[in-house]
DNA sequence: AAGAACTCCTGTTGGC
DNA sequence: TGCCAACAGGAGTTCT
């Protein structure tokens, strides 16, 4: 589910209650997420104090005292949920087939030295968590291919016409690819792309000129990847289903798509009278303005 | 070897 | 109301 925006809310909601406290107990209720837990899983994190907790792409990176970082996903459906004692107390016998509902996808519980208690919850369970050796991280398998950060300077349009100049696939598998730009997902390419006025089904290629030189496009792409993200992580996010940030809190950005979700509907570019396609490429669906969008 | 298709898993939604 | 197919924010693995 939750992409670069969701993720960084995400990693806002649980600094507070994470960094400088210590893991008291670790539950681990299942084997596997999507791949296996790493060995010794809970032993491990168990009274390690936590130094920082930091984001890469979709990753969120928490550093422990000992030199270790615990590694987490949440893949499509994964969220974690923070609950501190008096907090949220609830009458005996009250919402108890719902919370026993939602319990079934509780797979890891992290209780900390401050007595927050978050829960980790995924349904489709395509998360995962893994331990990395922090001298190493950088090398670990699952840091070493990603691209660039899109909101770092990293993000260029230099750097993302040198990364597409020689690509046959469209632009929007090409930003989809986490090894070019590491954070994008399916919602904030479609707004990206419509933002730039440039259509998903075009060629990656055509971001290069034939001198080399990023074309005016890919200029416009990177300025309105960074003003999309951005504008998404200041709204906190955007909440589909029933995702929401750690504290309970939920984004708002949803609001402000301008084409995901919106098939059918009016272009809300200024002047344009289009409508808003669905098509599907690579077996998602890709939402944008065909009169815009070239 | 790049690019596309397939795969994992569960829940929700929309059409009949 | 019920049933079933289509679809969902990701990305590693397997094909062509």
């Amino acid at each position: 589910m939750p992409e670069l925006p969701e993720v960084e809310t995400v990693r806002r909601g649980l600094e507070g209650v994470l960094v400088d406290a210590r893991f008291e107990r670790v539950e681990q209720r299942r084997p596997d997420l999507r791949f296996p837990f790493p060995e010794r899983f809970a032993q491990r994190l168990t009274g390690q104090r936590i130094v920082s907790l930091a984001r890469r792409a979709k990753y969120l990176l928490v550093h422990l005292e000992g030199g270790e970082v615990l590694i987490m996903h949440l893949g499509m459906s994964g969220r974690f949920i923070i609950s501190r004692p008096g907090a949220n107390a609830q009458k005996p016998g009250e919402f108890l087939h719902e919370a026993g509902d939602q319990e079934r996808h509780d797979h890891v519980v992290f209780v900390m030295s401050n007595r927050a208690t978050i829960t980790y919850n995924d349904a489709r369970r395509f998360g995962f968590m893994a331990l990395a050796d922090a001298r190493t991280l950088e090398s670990h398998k699952l840091m070493a291919n990603l691209g660039v950060e899109p909101l770092s300077e990293d993000l260029s349009p230099e750097y993302l016409a040198a990364r597409c100049g020689c690509k046959k696939t469209s632009l929007k598998a090409a930003l989809l690819d986490q090894r070019i730009v590491a954070g994008l997902g399916n919602i904030y390419v479609c707004e990206a792309l419509h933002r730039a006025r440039l259509s998903p089904r075009g060629s990656a290629g055509k971001l290069t000129l034939r001198s080399g030189e990023p074309s005016t496009g890919a200029r416009r792409l990177v300025e309105q990847i960074k003003s999309v993200l951005e504008d998404a992580i200041e709204a906190g996010g955007s909440t589909l289903k029933d995702y929401h940030a750690p504290e309970g809190d939920l984004g708002y950005f949803q609001h402000s798509f301008a084409v995901y979700g919106r098939e059918g509907l009016e272009c809300l570019a200024p002047g344009c009278e289009g409508t808003i396609r669905r098509i599907v490429q690579g077996g998602r669906s890709s939402f944008y303005c065909p009169r815009c969008q070239r």
